[in-house]
DNA sequence: TTTTTTGCAAAACCTTTGCAGTTGG
DNA sequence: CCAACTGCAAAGGTTTTGCAAAAAA
């Protein structure tokens, strides 16, 4: 699998440095988190458990119970996060340093990556309407994307 | 249990309007719709299915499956709408004819609804700089509320 | 009467957990 | 060596589904 055209920017960009990143915070590299890893990197956009379990690189397949272990122990390193991209599984992604934000289509699934500062005019202005601060990493914008939104002014349903 | 404070504005205030619409859509007004439809008029905010099969206002409890199935032919009615509130089971609750949007708070739960106009601004701003048509009634706005980002300030974590 | 809906039981789906055995450092 | 981790199997929580029996109109 090739190199995902925008894997995440600066911080923890090579797998070396998030494997000494794992060992300085007294964790261990074992199999799992190591193939983990390695399907993060390859994945272009967030991920399943259940898809980094079986769509590794190599042909086996993990242990689904290990890829959350492992997915639970990065994600507390900051090194990966995790969306809930409307129903279906959460899905994962390596961070790169920083927590991209994200839209998603209700219609057709498509999902927006943005970088935080993206969003910053959209949460200052929720701030200022109700004072709630609003993330969008965790829980993504939902609603329709432009071409759903067209389709549906010409065939409403 | 007393009436909700916010009961839903308008079209469908009374139970009996809203069976004769279910009637009217060729619908029957079995026991298990009509215990749903109460708990929900009894309900202050959007409820799960579980609350509303134990909880409802006679001490019986009903058939989880049958709640399920009542919400989802009140839903396609359009008497009765549900949003996902971070993690946890789907919450429902009448629409009252229109779908109210929500914010909700990650660390306290602390939801705030608001009738589709407030979030206009919002949404304006989304659609002009991303083109996506953002609603905020199935998946709503999460973040932290005003009270929980203040103890965040002065307390990081 | 007849079509819709229920009740129950079972399954599907995603995720977490317990525990004995394995392994990385 | 020994704490950290895995594999497996089982359970947890939410929602869906199949089907025969019940009930609304």
């Amino acid at each position: 699998v090739p190199h995902a055209p925008h894997t995440p920017p600066l911080p923890f960009s090579d797998l070396d440095e998030i494997t000494d990143a794992v060992r300085r915070a007294g964790g261990r590299l074992s199999a799992p988190r190591r193939r983990v890893l390695e399907a993060l990197f390859a994945a272009d956009g967030p991920v399943s458990a259940d898809a980094l379990a079986h769509g590794g690189a190599g042909g086996g397949t993990l242990e689904l119970s290990s890829v959350y272990r492992s997915l639970e122990h990065l994600e507390a390193l900051g090194v990966v996060a995790h969306v809930h991209l409307g129903h279906g599984p959460g899905l994962y992604a390596l961070t790169g340093g920083s927590a991209r934000e994200h839209l998603v289509c209700e219609r057709c699934d498509r999902v927006t990556s943005v970088d935080p500062g993206e969003l910053d005019g959209v949460r200052d202005l929720v701030r200022e309407r109700f004072g709630h601060h609003a993330r969008f990493s965790h829980f993504p914008i939902v609603g329709l994307c432009a071409a759903c939104a067209a389709a549906e002014r010409d065939a409403p349903g």
